[in-house]
DNA sequence: GTGAAAGCGCTAACAA
DNA sequence: TTGTTAGCGCTTTCAC
């Protein structure tokens, strides 16, 4: 590897001109500068940022830690932070914690040791305690929260997300509207079952426990949720269901079929979070859909910007807007 | 951050002797090995990562290029990967090339400024030229190759899995089978083109050049290339269609909707590549499923491997078996 | 078995 | 405007 001082012999000056000359231009001559720089381009110089980071005390690298890399919403939002954490020249160092704590320790631990500026994470059930590796670097949290002070998050507006999923669905005329909900651990599934429930009391309807399911996030549990809800006896079986994820809407679609029943004549579903293939299943699935990409982008712009302050800055929430997307598993009653 | 001289001074030793605790426990006295240890562990430190790679001129540090992080397929494949690469202490760099040759330029250089010990790589168009970069950094192509010399590659079994999947196509009598291939500067897109043509020249079929469309491996070039085969005449129009990975196939469903023909009835479809939606949409989608996951584990294993020798190995190529699955997508002609 | 000292490549005082 | 020097945190000779 080629290195400052191979650089400064070519240009004939020393090592610490060719720094300046690459890092800060206006504080050398214009012509050393060019020369310098002509050097560096010849020799095809690149900064070792080992170096540069240990001296700077600082690396311009981010974090991103992520629970399911495998899922869309969670590809999509990775390129986001990518895309963005690019145009300010930082890199992302990506971890995938699949929802285990042990593991986000462990990458946390692995991050800390780079000496990274900032760190976006979706948290897992243990990120409250877990940050405390991190000491106090700059935290934004993604899609949910872990309830830890001082670190700001960005969301999804999960809960007028899934009240318009819902009133959707009264608007329909169903009255017996079922939810196969997310586990209670995370904040995005309660945020959704409440706007579940804001709906039906703002409609007059009650909340009846037995038509909420809970599942586990993932298509195995959203298949047997389903079952349990589907299984009720006709009269009190709901009309139509609510699904507070894909990965469960996948499972719900498996097991409303291996009922037999009809999408959406006999039964009307809609789920949190937009997918290819709710939109190449037949019927097409009607969705609310999260600004994944947007997520991640502008979390990552809102890290960087709080970087560049040097006085903290009280914590913020952003929420974004989901989009309500009608399809065809949706229909009267 | 906390350092070894903090360490040091807790546990009364040397900060060397805090070094060769930690990384090489046998060359210390088995009591101050423990000092030493309780007193990192009592102070939480974290070896400095970039200080340790400077000296040590490695950074455990691997880099991975993707073509499409949104694709499932590759998505997967850079978890095989991660989890190999943690496994062995290794981090991994993720970059997301987007098929853009300067996308891979930018992203080669700034992985190269970071000392990196290994580059896993999905090759684009120019990644020949672009791996001068990375100097004789070990590399291993994934999935595709670029031609470069005295680059490893870890590969699927192109020609087979499509040869097989067309072959199943002909058992089921059609003649007439065309295919929608991908953009002729992608090595898999070829190979699958030829397992094509291979099973059609070995079942006594002829090759014809009218029955074949291109697209770029994209939904929308998939729906245009399904279009044009589709809408030749019904004599000449295919009666099935092998499709050359799941983006196009998402479109050349589509585009059979489009068309009103009934899938499996009127046309045979199926593709390269799994996804969860070939698996959930109906009729269930026929396809060649790659092992994805394997794939990137495997490469990364075989990359970490070559690193620990010390004389250089002859080029080595791997390919992994496909596996045909048919669902209901494909009916007898 | 342990400590002192040098140096990885870079940047930032401080001098000139 | 440029060069000299010190030092970021670590590992590794080289002594003892």
């Amino acid at each position: 590897m080629i290195k400052i001082e191979d650089v400064a012999k070519l240009a004939e000056v020393s090592s610490s001109t060719v720094s300046r000359a690459l890092t800060r231009p206006d504080m050398v001559a214009p012509s050393t500068r060019e020369r310098v720089i002509r050097a560096a381009h010849q020799l095809g110089y690149q900064p070792n940022k080992l170096a540069r980071g240990l001296r700077k005390q600082q690396s311009h690298l981010l974090g991103l830690m992520v629970t399911d890399i495998l899922a869309p919403f969670h590809a999509t939002l990775a390129k986001g932070v990518q895309d963005a954490a690019e145009k300010h020249g930082y890199v992302v160092f990506l971890f995938n914690t699949d929802e285990q704590p042990e593991k986000e320790e462990r990458y946390l631990k692995e991050l800390q040791s780079h000496l990274p500026e900032g760190l976006l994470i979706v948290p897992t059930s243990k990120t409250r305690q877990n940050l405390g590796i991190v000491g106090n670097l700059t935290v934004i949290e993604l899609d949910r929260t872990s309830g830890t002070p001082g670190v700001h998050s960005v969301l999804v507006d999960n809960v007028t997300g899934a009240r318009g999923a819902v009133e959707h669905l009264i608007k329909l005329g169903h009255r017996r509207i079922g939810m196969v909900a997310g586990p209670h651990s995370v904040t995005t599934a309660l945020e959704r079952l409440e706007g579940y429930k804001q709906a039906l009391l703002s409609a007059g309807l009650q909340v009846q426990e037995e038509l909420i399911a809970t599942g586990d996030h993932k298509e195995e549990g959203g298949y047997r949720a389903t079952q349990t809800l589907l299984s009720l006896p006709p009269k009190l079986r709901p009309t139509a269901l609510f699904v507070g994820n894909s990965e469960m809407a996948a499972g719900a679609v498996l097991a409303v079929r291996d009922l037999h029943l009809n999408i959406p004549n006999q039964l009307s579903l809609i789920s949190f979070d937009d997918t290819r293939w709710a939109r190449l299943m037949q019927p097409a699935l009607s969705v609310v859909a999260q600004p994944a990409y947007d997520l991640g982008y502008i979390a990552c712009e809102t890290l960087i910007s709080l970087l560049k302050r040097d006085k903290p800055v009280p914590t913020t929430t952003l929420r974004l807007n989901t989009e309500l997307i009608i399809r065809q598993s949706t229909a009267p009653r």
